[in-house]
DNA sequence: GTCTATAGCGGGATAGAC
DNA sequence: GTCTATCCCGCTATAGAC
């Protein structure tokens, strides 16, 4: 019994809470550690700093975010319909399951859009990734089952459709302050709408 | 030659920049007084606070933002597929003549979502509005020109298309960190690309 | 209206006992 | 490893002279 909790556990957990919903600058260390009951001196005994442990956070939200979109997008079995289908159906999913993850990651990229390249596209090779999709439309449209569209702006059509809908979602949850159903039910429908809609959109 | 320059003009344009630049919380009072050319005791005697100051920056560009969309959608000389031509148009062109303005405003609300309702919903009649979109959205289905789709989704995605490339430009600038040029023509084909694809999706 | 000076607070970080 | 106490800084806000 010479442990019943693993403490640096612990404040790795409570830090993505507090981080995830104040974000950088409003979150606190006395704030993490009180969360992971313990108190601030032990939060800098296992992670130097309030930076440290916050990008422990980011970076792990943004590991989590990408890979999903880079493992469909290299899977050579599936053809640019299935692909779009799959990414739709699995990131809107995905942000209902965790709603916090995409407004987390936004809010703190927003201000610092320098992280995105010191920090998160290391040892990412996205580059290459989007080069397999690009040449992947192009073959499509040499075949002639897809009109003519430049492979960037294609994903970036993809990404907003599926990301900016959960960023809006709280506010969305605003306007109408009684009937969030409404929302909830037309984001679950998205998850094969909006592939329809970008297919039938591209398709000759 | 009382007044070579107005203090308080003075005093919102130096908010207006440092707010946008850093956000609230980042923001600082001196740093709003230096900008300004003035102490931060002035700034504090015309306006009373940090937060009154920032409601103000925030409330106009809140305000700038919804004006252009409500303006269209109400708009009865237009039907449906001029309607998005114009708004897709006129907002990608705005987002590029001023690209501080979706960080700002996504970034503060992204962490209070509550603001929305509480203080910038207030006299937009924003439910009016849409129904009327959604009126417009099903006579054109009864004529059978547009296929079915909920008049809420599609919002959604003529806003996420236009706004969430915007938001995410100097990320994608770190991207590929020399070569700007290549996302500002794309940007640039979207102003009417954009339009295109949302309408091709949609018809019959 | 405009300034300087400072009150008062909340934050990250650390020293040092146990 | 874990705690309490404290340092020190930067922030908002205000008091008070001019």
């Amino acid at each position: 019994m010479k442990k019943d909790r693993n403490t640096e556990q612990d404040i790795i957990e409570a830090a993505r809470l507090v981080f995830q919903e104040k974000g950088y600058k409003e979150a606190t260390m006395r704030d993490i550690a009180a969360r992971a009951n313990i108190n601030m001196a032990m939060v800098h005994y296992y992670f130097r700093s309030k930076e440290n442990l916050f990008f422990m956070i980011l970076d792990e939200a943004f590991r989590l975010l990408v890979e999903k979109i880079v493992t469909v997008l290299t899977n050579e079995e599936l053809d640019i319909f299935e692909k779009i289908r799959t990414i739709v159906r699995e990131y809107i999913t995905f942000f209902s399951e965790k709603p916090y993850l995409p407004q987390f990651l936004m809010g703190e990229v927003i201000r610092n859009p320098e992280w995105i390249g010191k920090r998160m596209l290391k040892n990412m090779s996205f580059l290459t990734v989007f080069r397999t999709f690009s040449d992947q439309l192009e073959k499509e449209y040499e075949r002639g089952t897809i009109r003519q569209i430049s492979a960037l702006s294609l994903l970036l059509n993809i990404i907003s459709l599926c990301v900016f809908p959960a960023i809006i979602k709280p506010m969305a949850y605003q306007v109408n302050d009684c009937d969030n159903s409404v929302f909830d039910l037309v984001i679950e429908d998205r998850k094969t709408e909006v592939a329809d809609f970008i297919i039938k959109a591209i398709k000759v």
